[in-house]
DNA sequence: TTGAAAGCGCTAACAT
DNA sequence: ATGTTAGCGCTTTCAA
């Protein structure tokens, strides 16, 4: 237990061979006699030798991690896109590094300073400083980044995002086209891109169809949250001239919502019909399941891994270029807004 | 941006000091005079230094990371338990790498294997593999681990866990004392100490209540989803005698159960009463709120994390000596369960 | 195909 | 209080 541990010296010795030979026959197997290795191969095990990383990043100058920091994992839809990321990482090889950072900027900052330190091959981040100031120490320190979840145009920097605008579209569009004219939109922090997104997009809907602006009533909420969902029920209950559908920013709302409707014994979605966002697999397990935007989360974070371990690949990030790639939601339609009005 | 990274030898030559003293600026900021300190740290500043973690790991034989391998974040419980796990790590002032191990012994192995050649400072582990060996490597290499959310009698490991045989019991008790008389258990793989465990604690509840062991009925499920549940609900509708209470092992078979009995028009509580596992939030925000038995799963990660760091801190591991905490569950009581009968 | 040797950037022991 | 210096374990030229 308190034996020395076992260096690459040590495998050296016993098999017979120098140090450079036995790095060659991990490193490059093929550079080595097969004899040669399969006699350092044996001793490694009788040795039980493991090598050391951190020697080979001192050496080499990159690890072999890749960090992935979101916002929270009470959310399953950061978690398939953790997923998403964690695979393709792994695939190539890769260890992955899953932090949270709980919507806090300093948090995120705090966990920036760890990654330079670490000097992890790359990141892939959900931003929660909408500055982006907190990610300004990976680019000095030339740790290549990917923004996910999120668009952005600088040219310095790739991101992965699902097209928000169009995802509000497609809710209230759905919505209108089921004859409702009332239709509340409860929202989240308004600092967020994707919450204006959103609305931006269930606004054009309402243009399109010809509807005035004030069709929209939004109820903001400040954690998008199930019980942030309740609280909104309550408000929406509370409203003069009711609205007749309600589009939710996010499932953990249309979730806490829906529960609190059915207490209050408003029928869903004879009452009021729901829409949720990113269906998570919660949204479709309830007893009214749930209308959703779902966004590929899982493909959202394959890809930004991938462009992450490209841009890696360029030594020196010379002659890589930066690209900002929007996928497209979708709306799955199930009964908690499958009731005509008007 | 092609530059050479800057190292303590820039700073010290910069601040016209010897890298000793900018090393002695960080770690022993007392052996420093105040003022040289000030300047060695401008001159960071300036610079963009950064600390290179590999080589301060290299040198000190130990990384400031703990690994934390979870069966799976898709269920919320586990991310509560790294929710708890995390916290305590970073008040430490240690980073936490959350990797999961899709309850795939050799998805583990892999794991274990990248956690020894990163020498992390320990490792929390929620075992897939049922007969311990994936985690040998790390015993070999002297690296601490912390087994949670199982019972570990070897005086080798700590552990964490919950005790399931009286979780099993208090939720069939529960359900007895509403006069129930047939219960289901909708379970999962026998391979799982916490399954075989909760069954246990549910036929004591029912001998000590004077009622035979085919009392319950078990149906086992292979995966213990939202999905199995609503499978479980089938079987458990084409039942001869059928049971009017049902004791799921956790909350996404419970959750899908409620769903298929809703959908298929059988009332919950009144028809079938329903108790889960686990309480995970979700589960208390569908329309009827289930019944469920609850965990302490922060509280464990957090304990676990701490049990972690008093045996990495002891030298050589030496003097430490192993501990198995055991936490009680708690009956969380809800609507799915409301109901008297007989 | 293999060996010898020079560091990677830092910490800590020792010297001043 | 500060400076000097010897490695930590590995990869990678360069020679043989």
């Amino acid at each position: 237990m308190t034996k020395k541990t076992v260096g690459i010296s040590d495998v050296a010795r016993e098999a017979g061979v120098s140090v450079g030979t036995v790095s060659n026959s991990f490193n490059r197997p093929d550079s080595v006699a097969p004899e040669t290795r399969a006699r350092i191969l044996a001793v490694v095990e009788r040795l039980g030798y493991v090598r050391s990383e951190s020697a080979r990043q001192l050496r080499t100058g990159t690890s072999r991690i890749v960090a992935l920091l979101v916002l929270d994992l009470a959310n399953p839809f950061f978690v398939e896109v953790a997923n998403g990321a964690e695979r393709a990482a792994r695939a190539a090889g890769l260890g992955v590094m899953v932090c949270t950072s709980a919507q806090s900027p300093s948090e995120e900052a705090e966990y920036v300073g760890l990654f330079t330190e670490q000097q992890v091959r790359g990141v892939l981040v959900i931003p929660a400083d909408p500055t982006g100031r907190s990610l300004e120490p990976l680019r000095r320190q030339g740790i290549p980044y990917v923004v996910v979840d999120r668009l952005v145009e600088d040219a310095e920097v790739c991101s992965v995002s699902v097209d928000d605008v169009a995802g509000g579209r497609l809710a209230v569009e759905h919505l209108l086209a089921q004859g409702h004219r009332r239709v509340a939109y409860i929202s989240g922090p308004a600092h967020l891109q994707q919450i204006r997104d959103r609305r931006t997009g269930a606004l054009h809907a309402i243009a399109a169809a010809g509807l005035p602006p004030h069709t929209l009533h939004e109820l903001p909420t400040a954690h998008m949250t199930i019980a942030a969902g309740r609280d909104a029920a309550a408000r929406l209950l509370g409203l003069a001239d009711r609205p007749t559908a309600v589009f939710c920013a996010n499932d953990l709302l249309a979730l806490g919502l829906e529960q609190a409707l059915y207490s209050a014994g408003v029928k869903v979605p004879e009452e009021v019909a729901i829409v949720g966002y990113d269906d998570i697999e919660f949204a479709s397990a309830v007893a009214v399941p749930l209308t959703s935007v779902r966004q590929p989360a899982a493909e959202m974070g394959r890809l930004a891994a991938q462009m992450l371990l490209a841009e890696a690949a360029g030594d020196d990030g010379i002659d890589h270029e930066h690209r900002s790639v929007v996928l497209q939601p979708e709306l799955v339609v199930r009964t908690s807004s499958l009731h005509r009005v008007g």
